[in-house]
DNA sequence: GTGAAAGCGCTAACAC
DNA sequence: GTGTTAGCGCTTTCAC
């Protein structure tokens, strides 16, 4: 039971006695046609209840305006919250959206995903998988030949367009911040550090200690895998290292709480034997115990921008001899900012 | 620069010496091709890189192999987990997904959307906005014109598809594992009442304390919004009008971590002087303070139970006589399981 | 202002 | 086995 067969642009034509050329016209809008032909040609059409088919018209046009997302691990905050924001600017555009997904984007690059949203005949990328490893570098090389492409939180490089956030300067805010605050052993709960992101944060806490004449040893860094668990078992595995330590920056929310769980359960004291930053502000973090201090991405502009860049590369007319999208356009970064709270 | 010419059936088959139907024969692997045909109009494809243009098969075919998804608030857990269930089931049965979103869903009630969404020609539609009032009536009329939808999470309707989660089972789970746990007066923090949702919850609630011979007094309910400071607010008004309150049933996780906090602000330790249990199951609910007995629902089971009852539509033949997905299948219920944690 | 013819990239139906 | 013809639903080009 597919195909319920819709009325065509030329039951249209014949039901008003013109051509289907005219009729088209009306649906697009052309100056062209008397204002009686007009007004009996859109009376039929919602007679009808004619609809034009897009496909038809993306063939013809060789445009789809349809963009495609490919996204990772929805249920994290960070890809919910860019997808919402790329969504939203996308409609705003006109465009659609083909929706992708990854689900293991260390083993998985996703050539597939991407081959079928070309073949759809999309009229860009949003590239949102986080990049692990070398898991976007085939992208690069491809990407000339096929659709342009916009790639959300990468590593710069050449010809690629990007949207991101300075997680570096994140992690630095927070490092800062703590170090402000008087505390001098800080130890750090990182993400897992095949992720371009988590890589970030960590140099962010590195140089922030740095700066102020703090070594940031490496027995102070344990890595998480972004859940609550490890961040429960991170912070144990740290204080057993360094009884002495006095903070620690944790590279997203869900493992703060965790960690918040461990402090309790050793019976350190939060903020006043030990202080606690974390990483996004998702909005239970007000209400952890106690409320977490952390650092807020504006993640719904990110996509939002991402789609923003990505309309830009498709309005602009093909720069001459340069291959596409070669033009070395800086990354465009967006700042975190810290939200202070009792945790710390 | 929207289009680089994209490699043509056309451009393979002169390159090959054969004609487009024998290289569309070789594309769709049909059996009548000579080994060797086949194998250099292959080893063209390859060369040339050739992929065939999915949008010209769907116009010719009636079938585009996309469904629609319809979602709303992305950054809630339920969405987010429900697509990502969607999308899993839809790539397995190889469609791709055109994805909506709608921002207010008490005011605008999609028909944008859909009709985009239709105008593409998707074989099919999920339409995974919750139910708020009657924001869905509309769709139920225009159903039979356009393309086949499942629903998720809606009340039983005459001739709807509709794959659920059983809130009100797990309302009563909730309530009742109150009761036996020997709490007596037993709050309600429910959603907002407009969604069909929060009033099955509460409905649950209403029957376990009916079942158990108690009074589900009105002033025992407050109405949250699903975030986490109407957890917290509705605590305090519960406690102000009951002081004696023994026990609280928050409808999502979120807002019991509200509650959680007030709790806490007055000095009311849970689960000695309060219990409460939750709805969800947020990743995060084991690691709130106390750790959250909570019901789970499986969200990602019942994204791909909706795409499977989809699937199973668009294949079956057209029921002869009746216009289109007419047969009164009973809504598919998915059970919530209870999870019991720290707070009760 | 309006229509006729051609064609977007592909496949279905029918030849041979 | 393979090629030819027609056509999916629409827009573009070029007549008039």
């Amino acid at each position: 039971m597919i195909t319920r067969r819709r009325v065509t642009i030329k039951q249209v034509a014949q039901a008003a006695g013109v051509s289907t050329q005219t009729v088209s016209r009306v649906l697009n809008d052309r100056p062209d046609v008397s204002v009686d032909t007009r007004r009996r040609v859109r009376s039929v059409i919602s007679e009808l209840g004619f609809s034009p088919n897009a496909l038809a018209r993306s063939l013809i046009q060789g445009r789809s305006n349809t963009l495609g997302v490919v996204s990772y691990g929805l249920s994290y905050y960070g890809p919910a919250r860019v997808l919402t924001g790329v969504e939203r600017r996308a409609a705003e555009l006109g465009y659609s959206l083909l929706f992708g997904l990854l689900r293991s984007p260390e083993t998985n690059f996703g050539e597939e995903i991407f081959q079928n949203l070309v073949d759809r005949q999309v009229d860009g990328i949003i590239w949102a998988v986080p990049e692990i490893a070398g898991n976007r570098s085939w992208l690069l090389e491809t990407r000339r030949f096929s659709a342009p492409i916009v790639f959300i939180n990468m590593q710069p490089a050449p010809g690629a367009v990007i949207a991101a956030i300075d997680n570096r300067e994140g992690g630095r805010q927070a490092t800062r911040h703590l170090i402000e605050r008087g505390y001098r052993r800080i130890g750090l709960i990182s993400g897992p550090l095949t992720w371009w992101e988590a890589q970030q944060r960590e140099q962010g806490w590195q140089q922030a200690l740095e700066e102020a004449g703090l070594q940031p040893d490496p027995s102070l860094k344990v890595a998480g895998d972004w859940y609550p668990s490890s961040g429960a078992s991170g912070l144990e595995t740290l204080l057993t290292r360094h009884p002495d330590l006095q903070a620690v920056f944790v590279c997203n929310d869900p493992m703060a709480a965790g960690a918040l769980q461990t402090a309790r359960r050793l019976g350190r004291r939060v903020p006043e034997d030990l202080a606690i930053v974390g990483f996004d502000d998702v909005p239970e973090a007000a209400y952890y115990y106690p409320a977490l201090t952390t650092i807020r991405q504006p993640l719904v502009e990110l996509g939002a921008l991402a789609v923003e860049l990505l309309n830009r590369l498709l309005e602009q007319p093909a720069p001459a001899g340069a291959d596409g999208d070669g033009m070395a356009a800086p990354p465009a970064w967006l700042q975190p900012q810290l939200v202070v709270r009792g945790s710390t």
